[in-house]
DNA sequence: CCAATAGTGTCTGTGAGACATTATGTT
DNA sequence: AACATAATGTCTCACAGACACTATTGG
């Protein structure tokens, strides 16, 4: 039977927070096209692999990330004519969640692979900065409903810190007495281990309690972000 | 520059709401692998076709279905190997809401089309049975918090018919008082046309206004599922 | 001592849900 | 007359957000 051939790549939407500063990970590109600007990490899928292997083996080989990222999940496909002027491709992009952790290194097909910061970004090649902008859409929304800011924290953490995750990826500051009643109030959102930081915070502050995830696949009832007139009409 | 080539389908999910249940199309497969199954309506995109329009002409041309769906979005897509014995493909799945109509016609590769209940259907080709399951559960999770429901009524509807539209997509009876006054009290949702039907129910009841679908393109405050245990752990 | 932070207490407004009630229609 | 439905009213509980307050740490 005959089809018309296409070409299948995934593309990576990988988010961590560094210095209080939400940061995705970008490669500048070493080929044609678009040699030397700046692109989401990935590239084409091989013949016998599945989707998310694909999206985990490009995430490793271009950028050197050691330890896969926290969280990864489908983001969406793209597939318009003419978005890669060699051929016809579809890109299935997917959405990764990582906490702070080493720079990445350069692999095949890159010349850089860095954590930038999302607000201060060079232009993307191909459809990149569409992509990126649903990536980061579909952080925040999720945040909301799941537990996936712990996918931002190491193993232990703090509830500041998990505060932090929400305030930088929803870009808005939130009261911290009431975040904190409210995790506690999430049945399975984070559970106590019974530890405590070794030193208060770096300008003071007592020692705080250390949490770990708890086993919630859903937050009930959801942490809502501040109402956002303007999206909703 | 050599890549290995895939082929690219759409899939279509298309919702519609009949007799109290919910719906899916679906098509008897006329042509191999998997002839005289039944199968989501779908299809190989053209070379020079965006996804979206290849799910629109799908959708026709293997339905009849004369005017559109009333909403299309893009599902998820699926590319695992061996999902189609006969080649390496890559499918794009959309999901449709449509208003009740006509009984669709069966068109080219299909022996037939019809719409069926979904709690009650046959064993699906290919994946189907996983990205129907998926559409659902979308569906139901996108009536919280915009109004789509709007999409599977006429332009005019009443009250009751659009709690029959979240009824049935969400499986659970709803207080029809509690409702009434939650639908008004969204800004945006609907909005009066100052008409009212012309007769009252089939067995009683005064008329009942009608309303259309009003400009907001997120509900809130969301009107949420009656908590649902099993999924949050 | 002072500033910053962790964590808790209190109050208020909003909204969801249970339930009741009135009015209006059909059989 | 009996019953179904549309639409509104009332009450209670949960919860989000504003704010106050205490305790504990670092500088």
């Amino acid at each position: 039977m005959e089809f018309p051939p296409f070409a299948v790549t995934v593309d990576i939407v990988a988010l961590t927070i560094r210095d209080r500063r939400l940061h995705v990970l970008i490669v500048e590109r070493g080929v044609e096209p678009y040699a030397g600007l700046w692109a989401l990490p990935g590239g084409f899928v091989k013949p016998d692999e599945d989707l998310t292997s694909a999206a985990v083996r490009e995430l490793v080989e271009e950028t050197g990330i050691a330890t896969g990222p926290a969280h990864l999940e489908q983001l969406a496909s793209y597939g318009d004519p003419g978005r890669d002027p060699r051929m016809r491709v579809v890109s299935v992009a997917y959405l990764a969640f990582a906490p702070d952790m080493a720079d990445p290194l350069a692999g095949t097909d890159a010349a850089e692979a860095v954590w930038h910061p999302v607000d201060d970004l060079p232009t993307l090649a191909f459809d990149h900065g569409r992509i990126l902008a649903e990536g980061v859409e579909r952080a925040r929304a999720k945040l909301e409903y799941t537990p996936l800011a712990t996918a931002f924290v190491r193993e232990r953490f703090t509830i500041s810190e998990l505060r932090l995750v929400y305030e930088t990826v929803w870009g808005t500051p939130l009261h911290a007495g009431n975040f904190h009643r409210k995790v506690l109030s999430v049945p399975g959102f984070v559970e106590g281990t019974g530890e405590t930081t070794q030193t208060g915070g770096p300008r003071g502050g007592p020692k705080a309690k250390l949490y770990r995830a708890g086993d919630a696949r859903l937050l009930h009832p959801a942490l809502l972000r501040p109402s956002r007139e303007e999206e909703i009409r």
